[in-house]
DNA sequence: AACTCGGGGAC
DNA sequence: GTCCCAGAGTT
């Protein structure tokens, strides 16, 4: 809209070589199987390739098909998924997987309308598989490519005009590498703040280089104190199982939740600070109050620490396992 | 369009 | 400490 057809072909060219000689080596980049790309474009959704790198190895060598994901026992792929958060990811990789094999023999659908009919795709996940896997020339659209064209035009675009102008700038020989040089562009050098503008191979065609202010929303912070319990019996620690209509992390299994004011008489091992969503929590992680207290262990499960991996813990369940170095 | 859903890494 | 990330699903 705002370029020339020129123009476009220009830019595309500028961002395509930059591509190709700064593209970062990311695991996901070595294949083109549909199902691999699946795996990181769920994993990479509001999760940072620095974390995902490692978890995408994890899970590929746990799952190595998607006929085993398929046929694997949700809590298996939740453990699997343990530390990453939105698990609602994890279940829906899972179920999406049974369908494709029950209804397409296990070939995963090539086209993104039909994609996006698989539960966990949306428009972007859609997008980002069918042209990076099958060719498409489907554009995206996520945190990135949001930045770089509202940049780029110097205003932000509004809902269908994101897509449709991030559509009329795609590379159409080259949609896949296209779409990830946009994100790449807006992951490495049009950063949110203090963007590299000077490193940037289209400013040229920017209309702002950089005087972009970014403001992303403030949602409320809150903060809580909480306590959890910590016992050990041998080899095995006292876990919980949160409630299966829980909205929060259901079916994942955590340290039993302790009176704070009971502190007075149980030692505090240590305390930390953890955050989830909106909400920043102050954790103390405490002992029984005395050796055979039962109201501290009448209820859970005794779980070997051996089985961990086999568990799906929350991610602060894990951290403060890790942090008593049990795991 | 506005919410909710986790967690962590960069600053 | 704050920000925000290769979003999806629901209302």
């Amino acid at each position: 809209m705002a370029f020339s057809n020129k123009k476009r072909q220009e830019l595309r060219q500028a961002l395509l070589s930059w591509y190709n000689e700064n593209a970062r080596d990311l695991p996901w980049r070595h294949t083109r199987d549909p199902y691999r790309i699946w795996i990181s474009e769920v994993m990479l959704q509001q999760t940072r390739v620095a974390v995902v790198i490692d978890r995408y190895r994890q899970f590929l060598e746990r799952f190595p098909t998607i006929r085993v994901l398929a046929r694997s026992r949700e809590s298996a792929v939740l453990a699997a998924w343990s530390g990453l958060g939105y698990y609602r990811r994890a279940r829906n990789l899972r179920s999406a997987a049974k369908v494709v094999v029950r209804d397409h023999k296990g070939a995963m659908p090539s086209s993104a309308d039909a994609l996006r009919k698989l539960a966990g795709i949306g428009r972007y996940t859609a997008a980002a598989i069918a042209s990076i896997a099958f060719d498409e020339p489907v554009a995206v659209v996520d945190g990135n490519v949001e930045r770089v064209l509202a940049r780029l035009h110097c205003r932000q675009l509004a809902g269908e005009q994101r897509w449709s102008t991030s559509q009329e700038l795609l590379d159409l020989e080259r949609p896949g590498d296209f779409n990830q040089a946009m994100m790449e562009l807006g992951a490495t050098v049009c950063i949110p703040a203090n963007p590299r503008c000077s490193d940037c191979p289209i400013r040229k065609f920017c209309r702002t280089r950089g005087r972009g202010k970014v403001h992303g929303r403030k949602p409320r912070q809150h903060r809580r104190e909480i306590a959890y319990l910590l016992v050990r019996r041998g080899k095995s620690v006292l876990l919980v199982r949160r409630a299966a209509d829980h909205g929060l992390m259901p079916n994942m299994w955590e340290l039993p939740e302790t009176q704070l004011r009971k502190n007075n008489v149980k030692p505090i091992i240590f305390s930390l600070s953890h955050s989830i969503t909106t909400t920043n929590y102050k954790v103390h992680v405490v002992g029984p109050r005395t050796r055979s207290a039962r109201s501290d262990r009448d209820s859970g499960t005794w779980v070997n620490m051996a089985r961990v991996s086999d568990i799906p813990l929350t991610g602060l369940a894990r951290k403060i396992l890790r942090r008593a170095e049990i795991i």
